[in-house]
RNA sequence: GCAUCAGUAGCUCAGUGGAUAGAGCAAUGGCCUCCGGAGCCAUGUGCGGAGGUUCGAUUCCUCUCUGGUGCACCA
């Protein structure tokens, strides 16, 4: 439809091309102001008039047009209404259409992302929460769009920190401790570590020292750091598994531990190495960064060395188009630095295809998030009372719906990843608990309640089908188009999420469709009399129904026909 | 100190170079013997400050204030 008054107006007038009208034209705020419009501002330099001069010229020129009901002018502004019937029909269709929201943009390409990334040996808590909900929420955007998505999920299973929990195994801990607990009990030794080093700093340097040992493969430090991994990996699953989420990769750290020589020499000789403190480092002065560290002044590599090591294997592996970083902001530094490495290294790629997606900071009521301070909320323990206070909702509301348990997952988990998803990424996250439970208004529930409504109306007509006549005219009322006009943005919300790598467009198109659909579903019955009148209405409530599935499932959130 | 991100309604947040800046939460009142009341409708205050670019700035630029985060041998 945008495209035929892109064509009217390149027809009746001068001066700019049908791509350059297109991005002119605009969607009136208010319906009243037509279904689409045209601002002659710009026009008003190079043709030397008024805009609203320009502006009523276009409109006399244009005069009657078959598709259009009329145009008219407000101030520099060309309005256009579009005959409603076959409006009407144009969004209904492409609704119906195969892959509504999706496109053919990514055929052929591929994406890594590399998310979640949690800590081994360290609880999953309610901040890698974040990366894991956005990581999986791209997944599904970028699939939608037809790219082929690798999801890494690049655990954190190397580093000095394994040296500071071996040390403390052998100090205070043993081995039934760690079988018993698991996680748990690793967690401890830490942060006993942690207070003892305060003290003894010598700690410190033992544990880097095991660290070494186990970058030189002594296989005593690697058997305990396999045992504490595995340990860590069982619980992961669990809550990967309650989230409804999986990787087509685990590969950590520690996989890339025999590929960062290769990298050491490749800034060799590129003379990038610079020796510094007994350490080496890339300097980075000429880009305003702090140097980049590449080996610790006992020869063993960093997280840097590693994650260099892993662009170049997956730039080999999958041939990716780009590889995407969904990390706390906190890293936006190292971010910048590794990627700058990774360019100065001649891979002019690095500007464009290595993406860093930051994210805000979670904070617990206001006080920092910290393991060592016991500050701290678990992944699990959110989704489960999520899931256990719907529990409660809906033995209140709908004692005898069927399969509760089930249903309850999908309402308490989604409500979780929607509270995650609606706002910005890069905006600090206060966790309250009041808040999280709170399943009024701009929630996952409320739109999982639209849908239920949804399908419980399509449920109740007898022998509905998408086929057959759609009589359009009846769909011309105000509440009717809106959401109408709501539903038929998705392409662009989808399209947009992904440029701008944020999910949340997704979740507020979800929002406004159902908010949309409850104004209409207010003032109109479906199941009545008329089989014109039903059969049309009931397309549209198909329409918002599937709408609203797949925009959810863009964000990992399923919904449930009942509730 | 340097870098970086953010400042919009009491709270949590949308929005965008353009037509009267929008939602939800919280509060109060209302919703038809009818398809799901986890719903719908009604009622109020606001773009941190100062310049600049522009026909037009909440949006872009500069400065400034406030808050967050980062600044090598943790990841």
């Amino acid at each position: 439809m945008k495209s035929k008054i892109v064509e009217i107006l390149e027809k009746n007038m001068e001066g700019l091309s049908a791509s350059e009208i297109e991005t002119l034209i605009e969607i009136p705020p208010k319906a009243e102001l037509g279904d689409f419009a045209f601002p002659c501002f710009s026009l008003a330099k190079t043709m030397r008039k008024a805009p609203q001069i320009i502006a009523e010229d276009i409109k006399n020129k244009i005069g009657a047009q078959e598709i259009l009901e009329k145009i008219e002018t407000q101030g520099a502004y060309i309005n256009f209404f579009v005959k409603k019937d076959l409006y009407i029909k144009s969004m209904v269709e492409s609704a119906l259409g195969k892959n509504f929201g999706g496109s053919d943009e990514g055929e052929g390409k591929v994406i890594c992302i590399d998310y979640s990334s949690p800590n081994v040996a360290k609880n999953f808590h309610v901040g890698h929460l974040r990366t894991t909900i956005i990581g999986n929420s791209l997944y599904k955007i970028y699939s939608k769009l037809g790219y082929k998505v690798v999801r890494i999920n690049h655990l954190g299973d190397w580093g000095t920190q394994f040296g500071k929990l071996i040390v403390a195994y052998k100090a205070w801990g043993n081995e039934d401790a760690v079988k018993a607990d698991g996680v748990a009990e690793l967690m401890r030794l830490y942060v006993k570590f942690h207070e003892e080093a305060d003290k003894k700093p010598e700690l410190n340097d033992e544990a880097r020292s095991w660290f070494n040992r186990m970058e030189k493969g002594d296989e005593e430090a690697l058997e305990i750091w396999q045992w504490f991994k595995d340990i860590s990996l069982v619980e992961y699953k669990r809550t990967y598994d309650l989230l409804g989420m999986d990787f087509d990769y685990y590969l950590g750290e520690s996989f890339y531990r025999d590929k960062t020589e290769a990298v050491v020499n490749k800034l060799k000789s590129a003379n990038l190495l610079t020796e510094s403190d007994g350490a080496m480092i890339v300097k980075l002065d000429d880009y305003n960064m702090a140097p980049c560290l590449i080996l610790k002044n006992d020869g063993s590599s960093i997280y840097a060395t590693r994650d260099l090591a892993a662009i170049f294997y997956r730039k080999e592996t999958y041939k990716f188009c780009k590889c995407l970083y969904v990390t706390g902001q906190e890293q936006k530094l190292h971010f910048a630095q590794v990627f700058k490495v990774i360019e100065l290294l001649g891979n002019e790629w690095a500007k464009e295809e290595l993406v860093h997606i930051p994210y805000g900071l979670v904070s617990l009521e206001g006080e920092k998030l910290s393991t060592r301070s016991g500050n701290i909320i678990y992944a699990e323990d959110i989704l489960l009372e999520a899931v256990s206070k719907i529990k409660e909702i809906i033995e209140e509301k709908n004692p005898d719906l069927e399969d509760k348990e089930e249903t309850a997952k999908k309402i308490g988990v989604g409500a979780v990843l929607f509270n995650d998803l609606y706002n910005q990424r890069i905006k600090d996250v206060s966790f309250k608990w009041e808040k999280l439970l709170n399943f009024d208004g701009e929630t996952g529930p409320y739109v999982q309640y639209t849908y239920a409504r949804c399908a419980s109306i399509i449920r109740k007509l007898d022998n509905f089908s998408i086929d057959g006549e759609i009589d359009y005219n009846i769909l011309n009322d105000a509440d009717a188009l809106s959401l109408l006009k709501e539903i038929s943005k998705f392409p662009k919300v989808v399209a947009d999420a992904a440029e701008k790598y944020e999910p949340s467009a997704v979740a507020r198109f979800a929002v406004n469709v159902s908010q949309a659909f409850n104004k209409f579903y207010n003032s109109n019955r479906i199941n009545v009399e008329e089989e014109n009148v039903k059969h049309a209405r009931a397309i549209l409530v198909y329409i918002t129904k599937e709408t609203i599935k797949e925009a959810m499932g863009l964000l990992g959130i399923e919904c449930p026909e009942r509730m």
